[in-house]
RNA sequence: GCCGAAGUGGUGGAAUUGGUAGACACGCUGGACUCAAAAUCCAGUGCUAGCAAUAGUGUGCGGGUUCGAGUCCCGCCUUCGGUACCA
């Protein structure tokens, strides 16, 4: 007779496994629906109550595109590569295979707990062999391909090796790396080793030198996306530029499809946004300078070609390939000791200091291809290699940046924009006129761009360009716990592929997860592994965390297939996937990897959509209540001193007094203070018990003015992670209230986007619903539910309350679905409605919000089959309609009276009764009416002159 | 600095195209039941004044458009997220 949700779950838990209740067919007449969650990292934490907001919400939709008659693909599996479970392998020495394989086991408790509508027949686990086989297959294809920008796709290797033979590259039009031009006899002429490294520089996976972000501490290289505020994302450790070998995707080559194709997406405005900030894409025009005594031309981008006039001096990237050569005998000293000094700086050195300027003379000129004047060639800190061309025109009366190196340095400022008649305007906002430009004085900026972008196309000295911030995806990573990459080089280290058929090619088993010596991964000490084909080396790195998530979406639509990633019938069938949820932390990652391998997919011709994901919403956090720390700065007796505050900045303490803020104590010294060397200590062991997704502190270091060294903590709400010790557990949420409860409440809080505290002080009100809701059906003497017809009224509350909740579930707004339902439950709990033919489809309604209560109540409303093959009650209006509606008369918006009026009619001919009302004389009060507004359903209102 | 999102009671949050701001819930106050408590039920609850009907006021701040603005426009402030010598 009492709702309790202990004996209901657990019996249909059971049931659904065992009738199958979701698994999924792919031969079916029914219209497909795809809804995928982001797949999470399975940690040593377990979930929290954060995780799972993303799931229940798409898991409802799920569940509601179901009863609607789609054949929904619903499916889960695990990240299960990645660094966490190797730092632990590292402490331990437990396998990361097992410990993954545990914490999975966990998972799995857990979401079962909570009653998602999984088909588990389609896990997929990125660390399985028989999984990343087709994550080494297709990156055999990305090595096996180049871009071709004339047909604006991928095109086979050998093609290019094709027109090579007959003709050499001069005529090939494609994303490279390439930087000279050769014949087809030169070709021909070339030496195995030196065509493998021509063709690197096209392929869309390659192997090159340059400067990537090394993690010393996580020993291995990270992408430019791992890397935050120049410390590693997972573990907070810091970051430097180091000139490494390694391989990379061209994913620069896919720029312009993966900034064009966002406008056909359902993605939020914010995070096109990010993407598009991300790929960075800007127009401009490539120069030509000569460069005094030498042949070499001077090459710079810029998207001021207007103001070439003002360009008094160049700067070159202290690692442009130029400096050696360039440099004057009598600079040669100078030079170098700046690239020196440039070169032991860390990423996190140069951007806590981006305000100083640096810079050397190289004693060089270039010739100014308009005025002929000779310029002076400088080296700056401020011009980075890898963006444009590593070398500038600076034009410092309009760069701000320029114009601050000139004045440190003494060079000469032309200004060539008059923008007086812009009060306030600046060099990015261009606008103004030109000045002091020979033939572009007096024009506008934006006319001057596209003038003297033509200007220097005639003049042969340059052409139009487009450039991109994106850059090419570091792939490799010094690790054990990834994909082996299928590659082995020969003694003269040419690439080759491995056999696809003798894919996967298989992580070695390995006893110390150690980094091996000079940077290399663990897999290097696996000798026999790394020499198992006679006179070839396979290669010892393995690939990133975001190789296996870049396509799992499409492994799901036929996740045992083991002669294709998936099949042709399937992925023609499940095509894309019609709704993703996630958080925000992969808005530029994992997202942008997933959309360029698709679209690489697509024009190889295995997938039939260009774009993977075609609705995308975003879960905010669930965040912890805690503590945050402020102001914290090291004394002299490396003492750490500062405020802790509670989440709502109140509550003020010492560090050092009774602090209940647990994690703190992890890095007291005995004497109950903080020392930097135990912070420090603590920091860098933190891989016990680290949660993916949770960093302890986000902290910058910072010199002050005196030069010592404090750090400021700027978090006021931070991530759940066990290494916290601020978990709250769902399980026990569940296990107190039931997973229904637990389902509703999560959705109660807020909407989904927004990121939120966790805390349960309103859980029963969602309680007390369910309790309520379930009485609907009960008496004193147990099960009262009538088969009389219901009244126009009881008809009225329930089909109000499917319109709000359909169209709600539809624009993802969950948080007044469960208000609509605790509001219907209400009304109907006050009209003592126990009719059946309201309850049954109300609880049909209800079904994907609470599974378990409503499956009970279906069968014992009389159905065989299971609540959740039902068909979802459509909204009739006919029982909205009520023969007449009551209301209120306004005089300008003011309420003076209430009248009934015949709700039949419509707004139109409400206004022409409203007029002639006898008493709208006695709501004007004499004076001039001027129009009668009728807001349908709301109010009458008498516009009058005042 | 630049890009994006947001700011509503004691709290979480509603208000979908400009139309009676504060739905739904938490909390709080009072009451019923009870020896008592829990649970349940009923009533009240933006703020100010008033016994009350009621009046005034009210969606970060300052202006504006409109019969009518939380919603639209202009100028600020604050918070959060992203990004940053990107030429």
């Amino acid at each position: 007779m009492h709702y309790h949700p202990e004996n209901i779950e657990p019996k249909w838990r059971k049931n659904w496994v065992e009738t199958q209740l979701y698994k999924v067919s792919n031969n079916t007449e029914k219209p497909k629906y795809y809804v995928l969650d982001m797949f999470p990292y399975p940690s040593g934490a377990g979930l929290h109550v954060g995780h799972p907001l993303g799931y229940i919400a798409s898991d409802i939709f799920s569940r509601y595109k179901r009863l609607q008659g789609f054949n929904v693909l619903h499916p889960m599996g695990y990240d299960a590569f990645g660094l966490p479970a190797e730092q632990y392998a590292i402490q331990t020495g437990v396998h990361p295979a097992v410990s993954t394989d545990e914490n999975i086991k966990r998972y799995r408790e857990q979401l079962d707990n909570i009653g998602f509508c999984y088909d588990w027949s389609r896990e997929v686990k990125t660390s399985d062999p028989s999984y990343y086989k087709w994550t080494q297959w297709i990156f055999l294809q990305l090595y096996g391909h180049y871009y071709d920008q004339n047909q604006n796709k991928a095109v086979s290797i050998d093609e290019l090796i094709s027109v090579f033979e007959k003709e050499g590259n001069a005529s090939v039009k494609a994303a490279n790396s390439q930087d000279f031009i050769f014949s087809a006899s030169e070709w021909q002429n070339m030496n195995a080793k030196q065509k493998d490294d021509v063709l690197m520089n096209y392929r869309l996976a390659y192997r090159k030198t340059g400067y990537v972000n090394w993690c010393e501490a996580l020993g291995t290289v990270l992408a430019n996306d791992e890397v935050k505020d120049g410390f590693s994302e997972r573990g907070g450790f810091p970051v430097e530029k180091k000139a490494m070998m390694q391989w990379s995707l061209r994913i620069t080559a896919y720029a312009e499809r993966l900034l064009n194709d966002l406008d056909t997406l359902e993605w939020s405005d914010a995070l096109k946004a990010m993407q598009r900030n991300w790929i960075g894409r800007s127009e401009g025009a490539q120069v030509f300078f000569d460069i005094q005594g030498h042949d070499q031309k001077l090459e710079i981008f810029t998207t001021r070609p207007d103001t070439i006039f003002g360009a008094t001096y160049m700067v070159l990237a202290p690692e442009h390939d130029l400096v050696g050569l360039i440099t004057t005998a009598d600079q040669k000293e100078a030079v170098a000791e700046y690239v020196d000094y440039v070169s032991s700086r860390s990423e996190v050195d140069r951007m806590s200091e981006v305000k100083e300027v640096t810079g050397v003379f190289t004693g060089a000129y270039a010739r100014h291809p308009l005025t002929g004047k000779n310029i002076p060639i400088w080296l700056g800190e401020y011009v980075l290699k890898d963006y444009g061309t590593g070398a500038i025109m600076a034009v410092p009366s309009d760069d701000d940046r320029d114009q601050v190196f000139a004045k440190k340095f003494g060079l000469e400022i032309i200004e060539v924009v008059d923008k007086t008649e812009y009060p306030g305007a600046t060099a990015h906002d261009k606008v103004g006129k030109m000045m002091n430009s020979d033939f572009l004085n007096g024009v506008e900026v934006k006319e001057a761009i596209s003038a003297m972008l033509s200007k220097i196309e005639s003049l042969g000295i340059g052409s139009r360009k487009i450039n991109y911030k994106l850059r090419d995806a570091n792939y490799s990573r010094q690790r054990y716990w990834g994909e082996p990459f299928p590659i082995a080089y020969d003694k003269d280290g040419v690439s080759h592929a491995l056999d696809i058929y003798k894919l996967p090619l298989e992580l070695p088993e390995l006893e110390n997860f150690q980094p091996a010596s000079g940077g290399k991964s663990p897999v290097a000490r696996a000798e026999d592994w790394v020499n198992q084909y006679p006179g070839m080396e396979l290669e010892t790195d393995t690939m990133p965390g975001f190789a296996g998530s870049s396509w799992y979406f499409l492994r799901y639509m036929d996740a045992v297939n083991d002669k294709a990633f998936a099949s042709k019938e399937a992925i023609d069938y499940w095509q894309d996937v019609d709704l993703y949820v996630g958080g925000t932390e992969h808005a530029v990652g994992h997202l942008m990897y997933s959309r360029c391998w698709h679209k690489f997919l697509y024009d190889l011709g295995y997938v039939p959509t260009i774009e993977p994901f075609k609705r995308l919403v975003n879960q905010g956090m669930i965040t912890a209540y805690g503590y945050y720390a402020e102001n914290l700065k090291f004394n002299d007796d490396q003492t750490l001193i500062g405020n802790i505050k509670d989440i709502n900045g109140q509550n003020n303490m010492q560090v050092g007094s009774p602090i209940r803020l647990a994690y703190i104590n992890d890095f007291l010294d005995p004497q109950g203070r903080i020392t930097k060397e135990k912070f420090v200590e603590y920091y860098t062991s933190i891989g016990k018990n680290f949660n993916v997704n949770g960093d302890l502190l986000k902290y910058h270091w910072v010199k002050d003015e005196n030069g010592s060294e404090f750090f400021t903590v700027n978090i006021v709400q931070e991530k759940m992670s066990k290494s916290k010790y601020n978990v709250q557990n769902p399980d026990e949420v569940v296990e107190k209230y039931g997973a229904d409860c637990f389902r509703m409440y999560e959705m109660f809080l807020g909407p989904i986007e927004q990121s939120k505290p966790w805390d349960t002080k309103g859980i029963d009100g969602v309680n007390r619903f369910l309790r309520k809701y379930w009485s609907l059906y009960f008496n004193e003497n147990g099960w009262n539910v009538s088969s009389e017809a219901p009244t126009a009224e009881e008809y009225k509350v329930l089909h109000t309350t499917i319109k709000k909740v359909t169209e709600d579930i539809e624009r993802f707004s969950f948080n007044t679905c469960v208000s609509a339902f605790m509001m219907c439950v209400n009304e109907l709990k006050k009209l003592e409605c126990n009719k059946k033919e309201i309850l049954s489809p109300l609880n049909i309604l209800l079904a994907p919000f609470a599974p378990f209560i409503t499956e009970e109540l279906h069968a014992l409303l009389g159905n065989i089959d299971s609540v959740h093959k039902a068909s979802y009650p459509v909204f009739d209006a006919q029982y909205m309609v009520q023969d007449t509606v009551e209301y209120p008369v306004c005089v300008n918006g003011k309420k003076r009276d209430m009248v009934e009026v015949s709700s039949k009619l419509t707004p139109k001919e409400v206004q022409d009764i409203a007029m002639t009302l006898d008493n709208v004389k006695k709501y004007v009060e004499g004076k001039e009416l001027q129009r009668v507004i009728v807001v349908p359903g709301k109010m009458i209102n008498l516009v009058v002159k005042e």
